[in-house]
DNA sequence: CATTTCATATGATAGTTATCATATGAATGG
DNA sequence: CCATTCATATGATAACTATCATATGAAATG
């Protein structure tokens, strides 16, 4: 019970904990909740299935986490630029997501696109931690844009956020490479107009 | 080998095969392509597992079929609307897409914000048909908007479909009922602004 | 150094899955 | 009517799933 020491056992159970939540976040993305099974998990985070259930309460606690942890990961793809105006800032930003290497790399890639579907039909808990996110994506995108007339700072920012993740899932769900492609700059288009250009 | 007389076998094939693919396109949209098992798809059609296989080649040849039938069966939600002016008319079919009754009873509705992650990951034929139907509604929607400056009517049709499909699927994602209204009303505002008022 | 703790591995379990093989019984076609 | 076809039911299979129980061996503690 000593602090100073904090014992290597503890160290390595959290980093054991820290893989787990890491391999399931890339897991998750790559081939959703039902396509990685608790099994694939451990393995791909170097461990057996059998220790699972000394970290988490079930495989719906791991989505929970391994949402969180994805998500922070990417935190810092909405960054203020104080050198553009808000029609300039949303090209950016939308650029920045919605581009194909960003489709093409769902396991690094934003999980909203691959996880929502799923996660609306998962517990309670997971859509809180869902939610949260969203929430701290809405707000870190909401500072970088001004409140218009028939849409608030807020509004526009869920609004963008709803026109990526919709048009980064249909760019990934067609074959046809050349209307992926019309999709993510379509989609990119339109979001520069939640600018309100006074 | 007669022609007039259609048999009743015949017959009795088809609509058994109507009744998978109906239960199907239901199911697979209230819980996901892996959440419903054949089995369950079966039963839902009043017929037991067995006979599946007879009638598709394996569960991926029955989400194409299903999806089809889904879109098919809401084909009338785009409609032309002579009465009404651009900007109107893209309020007008945000507003009928993005509400609540909508979010909240997807085993009726869009089947593109519910399958279309899985359909990512699912096999090419499965990733044809999904194009194939949103290349539908887009020409659909399109007929409707006018070719502005920067984007064709066509681009507008594919940037308001990703909207919509992002927006009510993240309406889907979260808790709060205030916050899922938000998104949605939000989605709408913007899906509005594709406009070109000229 | 002996003992206890505990993170993880090995090894079950019960349930579910897609898929296939065979049985049945009604509709067909002679 | 008798023979055949064939849509569907019943029943099996092998693989996979989440989860639990126990074993093991290294670290922590006295």
């Amino acid at each position: 019970m000593t602090d100073a020491s904090t014992t290597s056992r503890q160290e390595r159970k959290q980093a054991s904990h820290d893989a787990i939540v890491a391999a399931a976040a890339r897991l998750f993305r790559e081939r959703g909740i039902d396509g990685a099974s608790v099994a694939d998990v451990m393995s791909a985070a170097g461990l057996t299935h059998g220790g699972f259930y000394s970290h988490f309460e079930d495989k719906s606690a791991l989505v929970a986490e391994a949402l969180s942890a994805a998500t922070n990961h990417r935190e810092g793809w909405i960054e203020p630029r104080p050198d553009m105006d808000e029609a300039a800032w949303l090209a950016w930003i939308a650029r920045r997501y919605l581009n194909v290497r960003h489709r093409d790399d769902p396991a690094d890639g934003c999980p909203f696109p691959p996880l929502a579907s799923e996660i609306a039909r998962d517990t309670v808990a997971s859509r809180r931690v869902f939610e949260s996110e969203l929430r701290k994506s809405a707000d870190r995108m909401a500072a970088c844009l001004g409140d218009g007339a028939e849409l608030g700072a807020q509004d526009k920012a869920y609004a963008v956020l709803a026109l990526c993740v919709g048009g980064l899932m249909l760019s990934r769900a067609v074959d046809d490479a050349a209307l992926s492609k019309r999709i993510l700059r379509a989609s990119r288009r339109l979001a520069e107009r939640a600018a309100d250009s006074e």
